[in-house]
DNA sequence: CGATAATTTGATGTGGCTCAACCTACGTGG
DNA sequence: CCACGTAGGTTGAGCCACATCAAATTATCG
């Protein structure tokens, strides 16, 4: 129940029903934590790893004055920082966006996987290289798109994840994030993200206000950004 | 002796002398690369890993007018398309930079470490992870740092990777990519990269000419573009 | 209801792109 | 061995996308 979102619309008819249950059994608890916390911070010691059950969340880096850089937004069904489990130590922070309802699965729970459940543990793999396959994605979009690309790109990303899980239906979803937050995630400043958004609106691509997105025309969005989903490995949508 | 780089400087220490002599045994064959070919192509079905033996790759991704983005610079030692095993297909294309050499891993080879080797399993893992660890640093250099740091951030980057496989002695390397390559990498246009090398001489901090490099004052170089090679995972540089 | 953060808009500055020219190095075929 | 084509490297002029700075307005929330 808890993980039901875990892969959903990738590859979670792989796993089996057993493997599902182990799953769900290695979660030691479930913790509520509040909007715009700290989770993780560079450099700790990984003791847990972090699965999404509902809420946002996002991974980032700070510049030395302090200026975040997002590399990740993280939604229902992501295992947050299961990178944390090979590397052992993060190289940058986690925070929560909205309020959050997270699942913590021990790491000596997730060497048993490894021992004993190969496939699982290869779903677990390779739910953390969607992840590097995101990031591959947007080191593209922030090192060749225009403003304005990078967010329409961004939007159909966050899309395209919401609706893997249920969470948009193809036209209108809820994005809780702050203009700043935006700017930050798309590499430009607030003020630049505002005149953007205008910019989709007016060409009737798009809408964002107070954290809800309306997809006036999500193909010429795609089109406009370059978009093409296929680095999601969602089934549907390949 | 083929993958005697492995993780060299990382964590080769924790895989033991069996586990490394499966790996050595799990190569089906080794082949050698003509300079600025394709090994695999986005979307392709993948059937083999490619472990870097000597040379230099790149993964990129084009934009519709064509127009490279690297997203990664592999070194020897490096498991170019070990991400390849969980996806199944790659979101990216690989090609070589110079000539190379490669060892090629048949997929059931790795199955069998994924069900009977648990530990060299994790360690693959966690290779795949530092490329995911480099992705976010590439993200945060294009979305935060201006031109002259992000080249500088780029050759500090590979100074350290080349240099914990004994390619560096933390002076001179050969890195052997033209300035549009870099400019590729680096999210500009070449001719602007020429001006930043330009730049970056004549204030006495590297220099690049024909695929050599001379780091004149690495500390500061580091300063400069805001490098800090934790997230690199490598031993002595922690 | 006061404080703080987010949104919006305008004015101005600039970093990096575009376009263009020329130079050098190198590989290839005559 | 030279002629030629091609790719990389270098430099200059001009422009534009985006940043910066500033200020007013509107949520949001303790």
């Amino acid at each position: 129940m808890l993980l039901d979102d875990f892969l959903r619309g990738r590859r979670r008819d792989r796993l089996s029903h057993d493997d599902l249950e182990i799953l769900e059994a290695s979660v030691s608890h479930v913790k509520d934590l509040n909007a715009r916390s700290t989770l993780i911070s560079k450099g700790e010691p990984v003791q847990f790893s972090t699965y999404l059950i509902d809420g946002f969340m996002c991974r980032y880096m700070d510049d030395r004055d302090g200026e975040r850089q997002l590399v990740a937004v993280h939604v229902a069904g992501d295992f947050v920082d299961l990178h944390g489990y090979p590397l052992e130590r993060l190289d940058h922070d986690i925070a929560t966006l909205t309020a959050c309802r997270v699942a913590l699965v021990p790491r000596d729970r997730i060497n048993w996987i490894m021992e004993e459940r190969s496939i699982l543990a290869k779903q677990l793999w390779f739910s953390t290289l969607l992840d590097a396959a995101m990031h591959r994605e947007w080191i593209f979009r922030l090192g060749r798109l225009d403003a304005v690309s990078r967010v329409g790109h961004f939007f159909c990303e966050m899309e395209a994840k919401l609706r893997a899980v249920g969470r948009s239906d193809g036209q209108m979803f809820t994005l809780p994030m702050t203009q700043p937050d935006l700017g930050e995630a798309c590499g430009m400043t607030s003020v630049h993200m505002n005149r953007m958004l205008r910019e989709l609106k007016e060409r009737r691509l798009m809408s964002f206000a107070a954290g809800k997105v309306i997809m006036h025309d999500r193909a010429a969005l795609a089109k406009l950004s370059e978009f093409d989903p296929s680095y999601l490995f969602i089934e549907s949508a390949a």
